[in-house]
DNA sequence: GCCGTTTTCGGCCCGACTGTTTTCAGTCG
């Protein structure tokens, strides 16, 4: 069984918990979590590029050291440090730095002060009045660690970008009518449109915060405040989303608007730059000594660093700033360049509109194409088509394609890939079709080369033009099943298969890195939306944002192209 | 633990806010 790269990840990140609670040096710490960032953020599997005889010390803050720990960690699915100083610390500390105002130090302390072994003993302590008597804790944080042990969920919590969206919208239209407010924004992984976020970080220009801060916190859907200062305020919504709020002057816009976008890697990585040329970069401007030299907007802050603007779906620190470096930065794809949707579905299946309906919307949303991809007969319980009402859909385009302008129809079918990697109809009917969508929605738990093998011999078959949702996860409901994704790209490159970036936010699959991976290999993205409903194909904005976080141009998406030049695409052989 | 045109030691990003103190450590982003 390979070693996921995630997995290593989690490990390191497990030590670099363990290793701050024993109050080791910070900066090894970081070392930990900076390389549990670089293995999660390869594309390719580290296993996979150690079997090549790679050498990993020449991934960034991956050194010797770590590089040979992640070789064993590969070989034997173990970490010794990990296992040495687990028996150490109690989990149980690990789990309380995730309560709000707690973290290393003071979790140890209460752990050690009162000698405790699990967070009921802590809630205990708590009821009972015994932390609020530690050196250094008080009423308030007792309380604080009361209520939230007695609310049961301290775990992380992540919304979907489109739930955000849904509290966020408001949020900000609601800020922005605030009296003395010149400027608002969300920044975050929510400007960098991010699958998911974990709270949101909103950033205000204006002069008075004091006042702009007493107003935030007065929204009415604001439950409860954690801080409240002249510049900066914390609050939880009613839906359990944390807010924060920033207040800066206009003069450093551009400045807070890019420190507050983050990620905290690109930050990092600016900081450094700034350094590098004599330069102070903060959250209030860059500066050279005390004087500000840059900070009204965030193009001035790039340029003082050497740097051309860079877009902050790109702000991740995987390549972009080394790009702009170069001149490299990616043209990337855009919502307007797209130009048809090639996966949605009608009432002929489990639609909710009709063929008629679904035609004017696309029509509407200025789309020269749609594709009908209803399912096939398997998919019973979504009233997948038999081979009968598939041949009459196909009969029903055509007939419609001659009634309409404006608007093409492409024939299709989301094909059932069967267990063994057949396909759910015989190719007599699938070669009607204008195009064909080939996606797996049985047989979750096949292993990773079953997995693999299935919708490689799918893709075998020269009728199958994109394989839909590749990795099958539902955000925060379902993981991905085993699938080698290298292996996956590998063979659509040489099938000329295309593999789907489905856009409804739940999906977002494949997801950014493996965009990027397939692109790199020369694999062309179909950007989908897999609409059920004329609705439905608003979603595309939030496909194209994670292709724009995978880098993906304009030539990297099938369906950028226009009619013509799909239709020729679409053959095969 | 990583890194290096200051290269094998000695650095490693930076500021606001809270709670508990009484000048600041810890936490957070």
């Amino acid at each position: 069984m390979p070693v996921h790269n995630s997995e290593i990840a989690a490990m390191f990140d497990h030590v670099a918990d363990l290793l701050e609670i024993q109050d080791a040096n910070p900066f090894r710490v970081r070392a930990y979590r900076n390389a549990a960032d670089t293995v999660r953020d390869q594309s390719r599997s580290v296993a996979a590029m150690l079997d090549e005889g790679a050498d990993l010390a020449e991934l960034p803050d991956i050194g010797d050291d770590l590089a040979g720990k992640i070789a064993v960690i590969v070989r034997t699915g173990h970490l010794a440090l990990l296992d040495e100083i687990s028996d150490d610390v109690p989990e149980a500390i690990v789990a309380a730095t995730r309560i709000p105002g707690i973290g290393p130090k003071r979790a140890r302390k209460l752990f050690d002060a009162l000698d405790l072994t699990s967070l009921d003993d802590l809630e205990k302590a708590a009821e009972d009045g015994r932390i609020a008597r530690i050196a250094g804790f008080g009423e308030k944080t007792q309380a604080r660690i009361r209520d939230e042990l007695a609310r049961g969920d301290i775990t992380e919590r992540r919304l979907r970008i489109d739930t955000a969206e849904e509290f966020g919208e408001p949020l900000l239209a609601w800020i922005r009518g605030i009296d003395g407010m010149e400027k608002a924004e969300i920044a975050g992984s929510y400007r960098r449109r991010k699958e998911t976020v974990g709270d949101l970080d909103i950033l205000v220009a204006g002069r008075d915060g004091g006042k702009i801060i007493e107003r935030f916190t007065a929204y009415d859907e604001v439950e409860d405040i954690a801080s409240k200062g002249k510049t900066r305020s914390t609050v939880t919504l009613r839906s359990g989303l944390q807010v924060d709020l920033r207040v800066i002057p206009s003069l450093s816009w551009g400045a807070a608007l890019h420190y507050f976008t983050g990620s905290k890697a690109h930050n990092i990585a600016g900081r450094r730059r700034a350094q590098d040329r004599g330069l102070k970069l903060n959250e209030y401007g860059l500066f050279k000594g005390d004087e500000q030299i840059a900070g009204a907007n965030e193009t001035q802050i790039y340029d003082g660093i050497g740097l051309p603007w860079i877009d902050p779906v790109l702000r991740e620190n995987r390549g972009e700033i080394e790009a702009a470096e170069n001149g490299q930065l990616p043209d990337l794809v855009e919502l307007g360049d797209v130009k048809g949707d090639l996966h949605a579905h009608t009432t002929a299946s489990d639609g909710k509109n009709t063929l008629c309906e679904m035609a004017a919307a696309a029509k509407r949303q200025g789309y020269e194409y749609l594709a009908i991809t209803d399912h096939s007969k398997s998919q019973t319980q979504a009233g997948g088509l038999g081979a009968d009402e598939l041949a009459a859909q196909i009969d029903a385009i055509a007939e419609l394609n001659e009634k309409i302008d404006g608007i093409r129809l492409l024939a299709g079918c989301e094909v059932d890939i069967l267990k063994d990697g057949g396909l759910d109809f015989h190719d007599s009917l699938l070669e009607r079709l204008d195009l064909v969508v080939a996606s797996v929605h049985s047989n979750f738990a096949l292993d990773e080369d079953a997995q693999t093998e299935r919708i490689i011999r799918a893709m075998d078959n020269p009728l199958v033009h994109i394989i839909g949702h590749p990795t099958g996860r539902l955000i925060g409901q379902r993981r991905a099943y085993a699938l080698d994704i290298e292996r996956l790209v590998g063979a659509a490159r040489t099938r000329g298969c295309a593999l789907e970036l489905n856009a409804n936010p739940i999906r977002l699959d494949l997801k950014d890195v493996h965009c990027r991976l397939a692109a790199e290999h020369g694999v062309r993205i179909a950007i989908s939306t897999d609409a059920h409903s004329t609705g439905g194909l608003d979603h595309m904005r939030y496909g194209i944002d994670q292709a724009r976080r995978g880098w993906l141009e304009r030539g990297d998406v099938l369906n950028t192209l226009g009619l013509d030049d799909l239709v020729k695409a679409l053959k095969r052989n």
